[in-house]
DNA sequence: ACATATATGTACCGATCGGTACATTTGACC
DNA sequence: GGTCAAATGTACCGATCGGTACATATATGT
């Protein structure tokens, strides 16, 4: 079937600004001027490609987990790498993340998850984001229960405690990051985790 | 000089309700039919009695500080009492106080500090947030290089990234209790924290 | 060339935002 | 009992919110 006018703009590129945008202020706190603007669009454009603010936010979501923050998991499943050392990465990957300077400061999943008690943000994206809050503690689990060197070092036997533990860092570092904390300051964090974690 | 009319309200009490808006929605998402509402009074007696949103929100957080953050240091200079049980006490009234189901779940401070990268909050309310911000960590810099104990423990070499540390948790147990988590999921992170002090 | 289908730009919708003008009510003082 | 000062309730201001109607521009299929 059929021909019509080709789109003028790149959606995934368009999405990743959409992200950048939610990432900075929220999921209330984007208006569609501030999206409009920053994926190069207008409005009729955005709601034919995405639906609406709220679905654009899901799809945005997803372009988070995927670019962003999935890159982090790769390093704690890398073989041959003792666990102590995998962990660390993994946290310093997550740290140097939340202070970019090329991204908005913090975490993504951790800022708009802080709009759902203040019920600024509608039953779809809300259940979006608390299913995606989930995704590292579930990994963290996987990995103390799992992985023959955890097991070893006993951090399966409170692996719910242990994950809780840096999943509270982690998203107190993303605060931290948010409000101006840089890298360097931040670093020494991942330290105290290990030593926290007894290992 | 001179009668009027009385005031009809009682203005701390309303200072109150106006306070647990701020920290249930932050200053950007409390909007002034938000405020109004919970406070018992119509904008003009609002902005007679408190100047404008600003200002409320500048008064509200000086309210928190004091009647909310301010109970939790008291535990921490306690005579007799050994450093680690003081420093747990500490860490655990800050958890209650996030996970209290009388009062909006979190931290007042972290959330609304949450919104100056988002560039939603004016510049006297950003500063005034930013100031408070440093209350916890100045005062945990000041125990960890005074504290007799604290010295024989050596805290106080690396102060600073101690601070660090417990602030980074303290933010990202009020995301945690934000997001719905309970008083007894976060409370073994405590025991890490001081595990990951070393004591 | 023409019909058709899709994308774009403009201009608008009702609702809500922070803030205020104004008339009215309530009080203290002489 | 007036007079004046302050607090209250209503009704409104311009700006912005998310979302859309509609006319126009650009493509394909015949």
């Amino acid at each position: 079937m059929s021909g019509g006018r080709k789109i003028a703009f790149d959606k995934q590129h368009a999405l990743a600004a959409a992200m950048h945008v939610f990432w900075k202020k929220g999921f209330a706190g984007a208006s569609l001027t501030d999206l409009t603007t920053a994926m190069g669009i207008n409005k009729p454009s955005l709601y034919a490609a995405f639906g609406n603010k709220e679905s654009l936010f899901i799809q945005a979501t997803d372009h988070y987990v995927e670019q962003i923050a999935g890159a982090h998991s790769q390093v704690l499943h890398q073989a041959g790498i003792p666990l102590r050392e995998r962990l660390s990465a993994f946290l310093m990957s997550v740290l140097a993340s939340q202070c970019d300077n090329n991204t908005p400061k913090g975490c993504y999943i951790s800022l708009c998850a802080a709009e759902t008690e203040a019920e600024a943000i509608p039953k779809a994206a809300r259940e979006k984001i608390q299913a995606v809050s989930q995704l590292t503690y579930n990994m963290l689990i996987t990995l103390f229960t799992q992985d023959p060197e955890a097991k070893q070092l006993k951090l399966d036997l409170n692996a719910a405690e242990n994950a809780n533990f840096l999943v509270t860092l982690l998203h107190g570092s993303a605060s931290m990051a948010r409000t101006g904390y840089k890298h360097d300051t931040l670093a020494p964090i991942v330290m105290h985790a290990l030593k926290g974690l007894g290992i």
